[in-house]
Parts: C-alpha cells; structure tokens; sequence
DNA sequence: GCCCTGACTGCTA
DNA sequence: TTAGCAGCCAGGG
C-alpha cells in the first residue's frame, strides 16, 4: 500500500484515542517515530477541513502541560474544553488535565504498523 | 530545493 | 510556577 502523508497518519492516531481520554501532541509524534514532530502534529489537525473535523477527535489532543493550546478560526480552547468536559474529562483549579487520569496509554509500534497500513480516515 | 510557518517541547533563569 | 528561547520537522509557496 502506499505511503500516507504525516498528516494523514496523525488523524489515523487521533482516531484511536478513546471518548474520555486524552493524549499530547509529542506523544502522537513519538508514536509516528517522528520525536520532536510535535508542532507537526499541531499543524496537522490545524489542517483538517471542517468536514474532516466533524470526524477526528481533535479535541482529545492537547500539550505535554496538560492543557489546550488551540489557536484556529474555528475552534478556541474553550471549545476544546467543553467538548472534554463532556466527555467526562476534569479540569482542575488551573485549568489543566491530570494525565495520571485522563491520559491514554497509546498504542505499541506494532499496533501503530498495523493501523497505518490497514485503517482507513472516514472519509475515505 | 530553499525558506517560512506553526494547535510543541525541553531547558534555563 | 511562569517566561523566554532555541530546536524541532513536515508541508506549502
């Protein structure tokens, strides 16, 4: 099969991240063997269309500080946190996100290999 | 192929 | 805890 795009491979991980949970952009970098791609992954779901949005659980990405550092037209971080807390996820005083918690454990290299060559994006 | 951009991160102060 | 700064890397022009 041919090669995805970085991009489409950040959307495929963004996928698997379960309602009520949460993950960083470094860490969906690291899962790709892409350590230090992190405002690469940003930058991908910045990329993603409207019509794409309504399909990738962008909202469950945040910074490695456990906060939502969105910058997009049309969404704010506090879209993103209402769209959490709906799920269940907590914010604390600080307005931040307890990983210990709410954190998703990721998925091993294996499972990243199989995803990558068998998943496909809804839209496809 | 070069240069710029950015929803980040780690280090230092 | 927070702020500033440099390094990071894939896409787009």
């Amino acid at each position: 099969m041919s090669e995805r795009s970085f991009f489409e491979k950040v959307w495929l991980i963004t996928l698997q991240i379960p309602r009520g949970q949460v993950t960083w952009y470094g860490r969906i970098a690291e899962m790709l063997e892409a350590p230090g791609a992190a405002r690469t992954v940003g930058w991908a779901l910045n990329a993603l269309s409207h019509e794409q949005a309504r399909h990738i659980p962008w909202q469950r990405v945040i910074n490695k500080a456990g906060r939502c550092s969105i910058r997009n037209a049309a969404h704010t971080p506090d879209d993103q946190q209402a769209r959490l807390k709906a799920e269940g996820v907590v914010f604390d005083e600080r307005g931040r996100i307890d990983f210990r918690r709410f954190g998703w454990p990721g998925l091993d290299p294996d499972e990243v290999r199989f995803l990558l060559s068998h998943a496909r994006l809804p839209w496809e």
